[in-house]
DNA sequence: ACAAAACATGAATGATTATTCAGTTTGTGA
DNA sequence: TCACAAACTGAATAATCATTCATGTTTTGT
């Protein structure tokens, strides 16, 4: 993957690199992958046209470089603040935060994976049935350490899967309103999947 | 909108006008938007490029157009089926499945539909906002009538459309797998959402 | 049967864009 | 300070596509 992609040696190399993925993480946030051109992201950057290809052979590799970077970063977050709890409904609940809060902090990186589902599907499989494989992993561990019911946890693997992005969703595409209250949101969604949404009937 | 729709007058003329549409929904579920060209339409359906260009002044028309025949026809199956049963658990969980199973029947629209992200921003809130509105009016009803607890309908509205679209994702992906257990896994997802996750801890 | 309307064709045009490469500049280590 | 590697340039090339339109065919109403 990262073979096709050159890696500069040099101080000044380093600098383009990163402005070429910095600039394409706003194009592709604003325009989308398709719409977005080489000569869209070489013209913003500043730089010639023939700068790109020095250091990557084309849109789809840059795409790919920066799916991975997203995967890596986001991975590392939730793990961070994950170990620093006790409980699967804490560290389930911390977890959704980071995301949710990852998609507050980095809208471009939501969108752009979101992407990955139309640029290339295998992409967006990889992405997702890795994160739906992770989260089962800690759901079969609440259900021994019986902090859970029985569930289906492939289900809620991706019902917990959903509910994230949803609100990631939501909060993406109200630009500009509430955006601070995180925290509330985060306490209210878990309290739903705690308690349920419905009155038992008897 | 659809003033740039050409309406063809006879049979035949009707008849080709399906049939593109027919046959775009297959490239677009296959290929993506962007990646579908006009001579790939033509070609797969057998005709000249220059027919495309009778009845849709271009690609994005088209896009739209088809759009807005499943925004149609889906709500039009979840009226149905949900004007059949009584009480607001009732008539969500039938909203939940009938959206599941329309993933399921039609996982060309499902992919489609998602993509307007991508294609027309402003298209894809309009669908969206206005599903979540339809929601938050029944989940508010539900209060009223005593059948849910008093949380907020906006956020839970999100969330139900999360769960759905989600499970109709993981459908979607595993081609070829199950598939006809719509009415189980729509059990399950509902016993979820009624009774909480996790367990109470006093 | 005939004229008008509708439908269909596909080669030609022109716009857009990815990618290359010969030549130039900049930085670095000896 | 010299030589070499790395970085950079942007005009030129070539491929891809959307769209048009002059021409031809089919259908329909009368």
């Amino acid at each position: 993957m990262e073979h096709e992609v050159k890696i500069p040696k040099t101080r000044n190399g380093k600098a383009t690199f990163q402005l070429i993925i910095d600039t394409t993480i706003d194009l592709f946030y604003k325009k989308g992958y398709f719409q977005t051109k080489i000569k869209d992201i070489t013209d913003e950057a500043g730089i010639a046209a023939g700068t790109f290809y020095l250091y990557f052979p084309n849109k789809f590799v840059l795409y790919k470089y920066i799916l991975m970077e997203f995967q890596h970063e986001i991975r590392r977050q939730i793990s961070i603040q994950v170990s620093n709890v006790e409980g699967r409904f804490e560290k389930e609940k911390v977890g959704i935060k980071t995301f949710i809060q990852f998609a507050l902090d980095n809208p471009h990186a939501y969108n752009i994976i979101w992407e990955s589902l139309y640029v290339d599907k295998q992409l967006f499989i990889n992405y997702y049935d890795g994160f739906a494989k992770r989260y089962e992993k800690g759901l079969k561990q609440s259900i021994e350490d019986g902090e859970m019911y029985d569930v289906d946890t492939e289900l809620v693997s991706y019902i917990l899967m959903g509910v994230a992005n949803f609100i990631g969703l939501k909060v993406l595409l109200e630009l500009g309103e509430d955006k601070g209250n995180v925290d509330e949101v985060v306490d209210q969604v878990m309290n739903i999947i705690q308690t349920g949404i419905f009155k038992k009937v008897k």
